[in-house]
DNA sequence: CTGAAAGCGCTAACAG
DNA sequence: CTGTTAGCGCTTTCAG
């Protein structure tokens, strides 16, 4: 098939490739890959005339192909599911952590498709593993018990050892400051949106919430607690069936901030009013949740060190050590704002 | 040279091949490749045993191998310097917009290594031009003149027409904005801070904070214009700079938050109180400015939006179709915070 | 010092 | 329906 074929788009060519170097500095392919990778074996004449081709030509030598001929790319992949406020964040650490290091960073994203498949990350880390990157952090993946040709590392994992080496926070205990911060403002209805099933984290935030409910006394009523999926969309129709009960929750606890903030959207679209009628409290702290307004309370994740660790412990693993620890979980605090307040006697 | 030379990391396997895959299901590799991509020519019975031991090994193609055999991809490439707050909301916009469009979305960083070499994006294209990816975005090139072997769109480029489809956001007036606001507070004394020389977004801030001076008929004092290459690093030393004049400015105009946010630690250090001492304008309104504190007022850029319809032209130029618009410029807004405040007669 | 040749993992013609 | 073969762009022995 010629390039005839395609529509070519503003201003696109053919790629150049080793072969036409070779071929206008008058030399092998082979000559040409030694001067690009400063082998020896290359007079400084023929080098010199070869690297004056390179850079009139612009070449620059594809990442796939060498990628498929080296067994090191240099590159570290980190796979999410989507990008979103979490995984951003997540990012900015990364890449700091990066940084001088020699490594760059290759994000790859499923596009949000991957609600449907189970252990994309599985599949996506075989597709990357081996050929384009050294090694990879894998965050919320949702099965993490597969043996993979390089070192990875799980942020906010299914479940934890044993496995890979994780990064988390601690969940339970967020969850807890979060509702026991409920409590302590008078409310006692306090309803529930839940994160993604398949992820430990999800199922921790929920645990705290009875937790808290349960140690002062209140009872945990089944229909208060609702599915998020930690997705805004699933969200909305979780605060809907929340906030349209006849005996309406006082607050409500969402499992992470964009579900948080999805609720308040509903919430201002019924004409109820935060937190004079609903106090609202999210999980993780993300930037959106400072924008919002009212601000949100919510419980604060230290999401770019959970990013900078990943990346240090994949380091010590890529480089052959035994990382100094194997599972982290990292503090998490209650970060008062404003869409929380008393309950008013309803 | 076999696995053996390298330290097998924590759980680390060899690469299930293709080959793997077809040995175990006594089949040749021909075969295995048509049953993974669905071709006709295999018999229901020899597909499922092969697709049997696909399940069974877990085997995923390599992506670098596919790729490199393809000419498609349907992966979408995002090439930005560093992933830091700016880089980081596109990102969210692009990954919004690419949702239910069948591509996948691969983010390159150059791990921040761009300061030194200019031109990253065009190095970092060809990489993986026509070979991993089928269209890209640039964020923040310095150079744009490339021809492509596929369609791109820059973000934020070195410089507009002719060259690539660009999407920016009006930096002209918003600086205009910024400063009037300084202005109107009472401030005649007013330092900027500018972001990179290479970059168009940069000498456009510039200019509007002269325009805006000017305008005012307030001279403009070369040494109240610092360097600050959009980057902390640099931002901390011009920031020394300026608050450390006998006369030091009343007021300062970053060029971007993140050099603002970073002026605003130095002021700290320094005893120097902001708003009351000195007031504090940055550019972009990332989500980290709200966070700051004192809150920064800022010129508001639609970053995500402007991720969003990078998405779109680049699939309309990948679709062979003319895009809608060549060149957009997206409004900016002044954002007032708690960072500005009256000029106290000083 | 230089180039021919093999092969990384995969797909697509083309024979059988 | 199945396998053999060539080749994507590159690096690396290994002869010359």
């Amino acid at each position: 098939m010629t390039l005839t074929g395609r529509g070519i788009p503003h201003g696109t060519t053919q790629r150049t490739t080793i072969r036409d170097v070779a071929e206008q500095a008058g030399v092998s392919v082979a000559t040409v890959s030694k001067v690009l990778n400063n082998r020896y074996g290359v007079s400084a004449s023929t080098a010199e005339r070869v690297q004056q081709v390179i850079d009139s030509l612009g070449y620059e030598a594809s990442l796939v192909a060498r990628s498929l001929r080296n067994q090191r790319t240099n590159v570290i992949g980190i796979l999410v599911a989507d990008l979103e406020p979490f995984s951003t964040e997540l990012l900015k650490g990364a890449s700091r952590a990066i940084h001088g290091k020699g490594y760059e960073l290759l994000v790859y994203s499923a596009g949000g498709l991957t609600q449907d498949h189970v252990g994309w990350e599985r599949r996506y880390l075989s597709r990357l593993a081996g050929t384009l990157v050294d090694g990879a952090i894998l965050v919320t993946p949702t099965v993490v018990d597969t043996p993979s040709e390089v070192p990875y590392v799980a942020v906010d994992p299914h479940t934890g050892r044993p496995g890979p080496p994780t990064v988390d926070s601690d969940n339970l205990n967020g969850a807890r400051l979060a509702v026991e911060h409920l409590i302590s403002l008078g409310h006692r209805r306090i309803g529930m949106i839940c994160g993604r099933a398949d992820l430990e984290s999800a199922r921790l935030r929920e645990e705290g919430y009875r937790l808290a409910l349960e140690s002062s006394g209140i009872d945990v009523v089944p229909d208060l607690i609702t599915l998020g999926g930690y997705d805004p969309g699933l969200a909305e129709g979780a605060s809907r069936q929340l906030l349209g009960m006849a005996d309406r929750p006082t607050a409500i606890f969402a499992a992470n901030d964009l579900m948080a903030l999805e609720t308040l959207a509903v919430a201002n679209e019924l004409g109820i009013r935060v937190p004079e009628d609903l106090s609202l409290v999210g999980f993780d702290n993300v930037p959106d949740a400072v924008m919002a307004e009212p601000s949100l309370t919510t419980i604060n994740q230290p999401i770019q060190e959970m990013g900078r660790l990943s990346i240090e412990i994949l380091l010590q693993l890529m480089a052959g050590e035994e990382p100094d620890e194997l599972h982290v979980t990292l503090p998490t605090q209650l970060v008062v704002r404003q869409s929380t307040g008393p309950a008013n006697g309803r």
